[in-house]
Parts: C-alpha cells; structure tokens; sequence
RNA sequence: GGUCCCGUAGUUCAAUGGAUAGAAUAGGAGUUUCCUAAACUCUAGAUGCAAGUUCGAUUCUUGCCGGGACCA
C-alpha cells in the first residue's frame, strides 16, 4: 500500500476516535509538501473544520499528536500551519521501502484482475498513407492498452480498417486511368504512398473536369454532380456493393499494396494488434438491430420508410439510423460492430481511440447502445483526443502541409543519429547496435513529445522542438537510464553482495528520490482511471530530473560509507527499473549506453 | 441557428476547490583533475475580461471577448 493511501486511512481513524463521526480514508485530501515547509505530505484539514466545529489549529495539534501516537514507527514529526497539517515520515519507511523494491523488475505492475478491456486504435482509411494525426491515435492505444495491462486487465488491441466505400473507389479509378499497369514493386513506392498518389491524381483531375465544364457554362454545383470522373467512382461503388468480379478483383490488389504499406510502418513504430476488424466485413452488421429497435419503440419509421431515434430528451437529435432505401448509416455499423466485439470477447470495457471530432457520435452510439439495452452498452468508452496543429495552423492536404508519418520518423531517427555522431560517445558500437539505437532515440523523442500531453487537448507540433532532446523530452529520460546502467555495470557485485542498509539515514536527495519512487504505483493508476498516458511520461521525466540532481549531488560508486553506497545503488537501480517501466508502458525503448 | 470543447510566462505544456500557480524551451549568469555535460545550479518572466458561489477559484456558475469542433 502507498503512504499516501495510509496517511489517508491513519488520519481517519484518528478523526474518527478523536471526535466520534464516521469518515472513510477517500475523504482524507493528502498532498506532497510543499519545499518550503517541513515535512513529507500533508493532510488538508479545511474541509472537517466545519463539522467538527474547531479551530484548524487546535484541529491540526490534536490530530498530529494522536496520528503520531498511534503510528510512532511511520511518522516522526508533525506541524501544523493553517489548516495543513505536515507529517515527516520516518527515514525506515523510505529505507525498507527501497531496499525490498529495488531488485523488482516488475515494481508497479498490479496482480491481474480478471477484467477484460478491448482498445480500438489505428482505424485508418486505405486510400492514404499514415500522417501525424494517425500517430497521436496509435501512440496513445498502444500505450494505454500497456498502461491498462500493467494495472492487471487482460487487454484486446483492435483496429477496425476502413478498406471500403467512395475514397477507395477514387484511387481505384485514378489507377484505372493514369496508372498504366504501374504497381508498387516496379515504381519501387511503398504501397500506401502509391495508392495515395492516385487518391490525389483523383482529386486533381476531378477538379480539371469540373473547371472544364463550368468554361462550358455549367454551374458549379451542376458540373460537381456530373464530372465523368465522378460518375464512374459512383458507378465503382455500386457495382463494388454488387460484387462485380473485376472490381473485386482491383479493389483486392490495391487494398493489398496498402496493407503492405500499412505492415511496414506499424512495424517501425512498433503498433499491433490482436484483432483486425474490416469494414468490408462489418459495414452490413447492426441491420438486424434496427428492427429490434422498432419493435421495442426505441425507434419509430417516418412516412418516407427511413428509421429514427429521438434524442431530444437527452439533450441531442433526431438521428438516423436507417435509410429510406434501406441502407445503414456509420452509426448503425457501429452499434452492430459494438454487438459483435461484445459477442466475441465479452470484455467489461471497449475503449475507442478516435479524435473529438467524434465526440457528437460517440455519445449518441453509447446512449442507442443503451436504450437498446445492448450488453456492450455501459462498457463504451471514447478516449477522444484532440488534433494535432502545426505551428502554422492546421494540417491540410489541399495545401500540402500534412506531415507524413514515414517522412517524420525517417527524419527523427536522422537526427538522432547526426546528435548522437556529434557527441562520439558510443564509437565502439557495431553498425547493428548504431541503428538500433538511432531508432530507439528518435522515435522515443517522437513518442514522448506527442504523448506529453493530455489526450483530451489539442496540441501544437513544432517540428524544431520535437527534435529537440534536451529538456522535457524522451531522450533526456533515456539519457538518465543509460547513465545509471552505466554505474550499476561498473559496480557490478556490490549491489548483491549486501541487503542492509537499514541503519543509515537520508540525506534530502536521497529521501525525495526514494519519495518519488514510492508513488509510481499510484501514477500508473491514475493514468489507467484516467486514460491518461501523459500522467506517467510527467511522472518518468520527474523522476529523471530528480536523479539527475542526486547523481549531480552525491557520489555512488565513491559513497561516503559502504552503507551509502548500497543504498545509492539500490536507489539507481530502482530508478532504471521505474523509468524502463514508465517508458514501456509508452511504448519507448530505453538504451543500456548512449 | 443548435450542441460541445478550449483561452495559463515570448513559445510548448502542468496544476483531484487548497499554502507564494509548477516544468521545459528561448533569454541572462555560472558548474567539467571526480560514476556519461543529451547533465547540473542560480536568475527573470503568466491564469483573456467582468461579476458570482466559497474560509479559499486556473479549477465551479453566469455574461462578454477570442479560437476550434460537431449537428442540420
């Protein structure tokens, strides 16, 4: 159990004994001291003064001395300022607790717990290659699926493949047209790029033919509708829709090149996953849950035979779910998708990482799932996270100002190797252990910098400060483990050689660093409660940065006495181990040497 | 038109209603005979505006200003 979890309980108690009213630990608010006053945590006494009808001070004099009086192995002191009431908590607390984690590899992770969570992430279109927005999505599943398996569920890593309807159409068009037999193999393109590059031929011609028809005098709207182009895209999806051999047949070989593609650059950023869903497979599911709908009175059917839901009560609209033709609409897939996953897995929880743009959806999916009374219905989470800005403004592909995710990566991991070059520090590496190296230095420099932040909130990529590596970012974390791998290799033995160094006492680095260890549990359950990645990547750079004033401070391997240095050791290797963790659950290598 | 989200140092980000609003970076000043200076230390700098609730508001409520998303 944390210490915070136990300042919380010891000071219910004691209000509870002192004072007879019935206060359970939740209700207990325990923050870390602040550095300008003593102690270690302190407990806010403001909101008991009220009811107990006394002063903070005299509240917080009584307090301490009963919570002291009661745990004198745990506290050594206490103070009372205002209304906060500082508790010192003893060096043997901190001592025991570093020296029987520090040989835990799995120091953080929770024992499982029997619950199943699905996370959906990725879900991208086939008709283009992978851009940045597509990396926040895939860095932010990966790592709070890891995030959630640390805390003890058994995680199901899906992706739902968005390999049919229009967009696909256009690149197969463009094909038809432009592409004289070309494929990826013999223009040496990798094969998202390629189908892409006939998604924007598409485009582009497209708008010749509507500028064409508007010089013969044709309105704009007129001329969209009826651009040959178009036309024979709409045509390709009907006859997509009725399974014409020959379609069939272009819309397999071009979805395959993407998947390539797709294969080449999940594998570099490391994304993958359990369960692949494809629409194509999916898009006709959920029809059947109209009709249950309707004979429930969840839905009701206008005049013109379309199928509807009424919102309003719950503040939202109308919403269709069935065409007057009797096609299904997104939300109707995605409710029988929800039915299907839930059929298949029966996990507790389904997490959808999608952007806010979708936030309007995801509401109205989890609330028809509801009155539908579907058993997905209560588990549907959406991890709604924010775009990704340029400095410039937004991405647009009109304007060519959308980062590729191939080029960004190539580029990060350039850099790191150009840095690491320049500072000739691992020259004795093999060309193998060089590259692996660069990866794992620019690509933990691209995830840090794009999981930093709080998913909910849009963020700005700078591209001159993602390649950055000094200061908040990944490869200072990853610089901070190398360093310390560094002195527990040269100390080899020592570190086994003895358990006790139980006598001692903390000097103030050595208390705050084992203090900011002690709480990496409790982080990497916040971030699971509140699917929030960014809380353990603020937490490891902390981490980081404390070392560093430690290592700065104190020397290890020359410590003072031979108690120091077992204890220093101990700390080191605790350090490695958390910030390993922290980092995996990103998704982020860290190197034994850099 | 309706619904929702966001405004914090020059910039990018923090802060379950709690003490003097924290970091990073950019700026200024320093640290290397000693475990990796991708490091460390010091310094300066911010809550859009106006009310309200509260012992206490960046956080909750309302209005305004500014930015964004979604639904027709």
């Amino acid at each position: 159990m944390s210490v915070v979890l136990k300042i919380k309980e010891v000071t219910a108690a004691a209000i509870n004994g002192l004072y007879g009213i019935s206060l359970v630990p939740g209700d207990v608010l325990v923050n870390a001291t602040k550095p300008e006053f003593e102690g270690d945590y302190t407990v806010v006494l403001f909101a008991f003064i009220k009811q107990l009808k006394k002063s903070p001070d005299s509240l917080g004099q009584e307090l301490g001395q009963q919570i002291l009086a009661q745990n004198p192995n745990l506290f050594t002191a206490f103070n009372v300022i205002k209304g906060f009431l500082n508790l010192t908590v003893a060096d043997q607390y901190w001592l025991q607790f570093v020296n029987e984690q520090s040989g835990n590899k799995d120091f953080g992770h929770a024992k499982l717990n029997g619950q199943k969570v699905m996370v959906e992430y990725s879900s991208p279109n086939t008709n283009k290659p992978l851009h940045l927005g597509h990396l926040r999505n895939n860095f932010l599943g990966r790592s709070i699926a890891e995030i959630l398996k640390a805390n003890g569920n058994e995680v199901i890593k899906t992706c739902i493949v968005n390999d049919r309807g229009i967009h696909i159409c256009k690149s197969m068009i463009a094909w038809q047209l432009f592409g004289n037999g070309a494929t990826p193999e013999i223009t040496h393109t990798k094969g998202d790029h390629f189908v892409g590059d006939y998604y924007v031929k598409f485009n582009d011609e497209y708008k010749r033919q509507v500028e064409e028809l508007k010089a013969k005098g044709k309105l704009e709207e007129e001329a969209e509708k009826t651009a040959p182009i178009m036309l024979a895209t709409q045509q390709m999806l009907l006859d997509w829709e009725a399974g014409k051999p020959e379609v069939m047949e272009l819309w397999r070989t071009m979805n395959s090149w993407v998947y390539a593609g797709f294969d080449t650059t999940y594998q570099r950023i490391g994304s993958d996953f359990d369960k692949t869903y494809y629409e194509s497979n999916t898009y006709l599911l959920g029809k059947d849950l109209v009709e249950t709908g309707l004979a429930k009175g969840v839905f009701y059917q206008k005049e013109d035979g379309s199928v509807w839901i009424d919102l309003t009560a719950d503040g939202l609209d109308e919403k269709l779910v069935r065409r007057k033709d009797g096609t299904s609409v997104y939300i109707t897939q995605d409710i029988g998708l929800a039915e299907q996953k839930q059929k298949e897995f029966n996990a507790g929880q389904s997490i959808y990482v999608v952007g806010d743009e979708q936030n309007y959806h995801f509401k109205v999916l989890k609330l028809i799932c509801q009155k539908l009374g579907l058993p997905s219905a209560d588990g549907i989470y959406h991890l709604s996270y924010g775009m990704v800005e340029l400095p410039t403004g937004k991405m647009k592909s009109r304007e060519g100002t959308v980062v590729d995710a191939d080029d960004l990566v190539e580029e990060m991991v350039n850099i790191a190797r150009q840095k690491t070059e320049e500072l000739g520090k691992v020259k004795d590496f093999t060309s193998e252990e060089l590259s692996e190296l660069y990866d794992t230095i620019g690509l933990g420099a691209l995830k840090f910098f794009l999981l930093r932040v709080d998913p909910k909130k849009k963020m700005v990529f700078n591209p001159e400060e993602s390649i950055d590596f000094h200061g908040f970012t990944g490869p200072f974390i990853q610089y901070t483990h190398a360093r310390i791998k560094s002195i527990l290799r040269k100390s080899g033995s020592s570190l086994q050689s003895s358990v006790s160094s139980l006598q001692t006492s903390l000097l103030p680095l050595e208390k705050e660093l084992s203090i900011h260890l002690e709480m990496f549990p409790s982080v990497l359950q916040d971030a699971a409660n509140e699917h929030d990645p960014s809380k353990v990547a603020i937490y490891v750079f902390n981490l980081a940065k404390t070392f560093n004033s430690f290592y700065t401070e104190h020397s290890i391997a020359n410590a003072e006495s031979e108690e120091k240095k077992i204890l220093r050791l101990q700390l080191s290797q605790l350090t490695a181990n958390t910030i390993k963790t922290g980092m995996t659950v990103l998704g982020i290598k860290v190197p034994e040497r850099m």
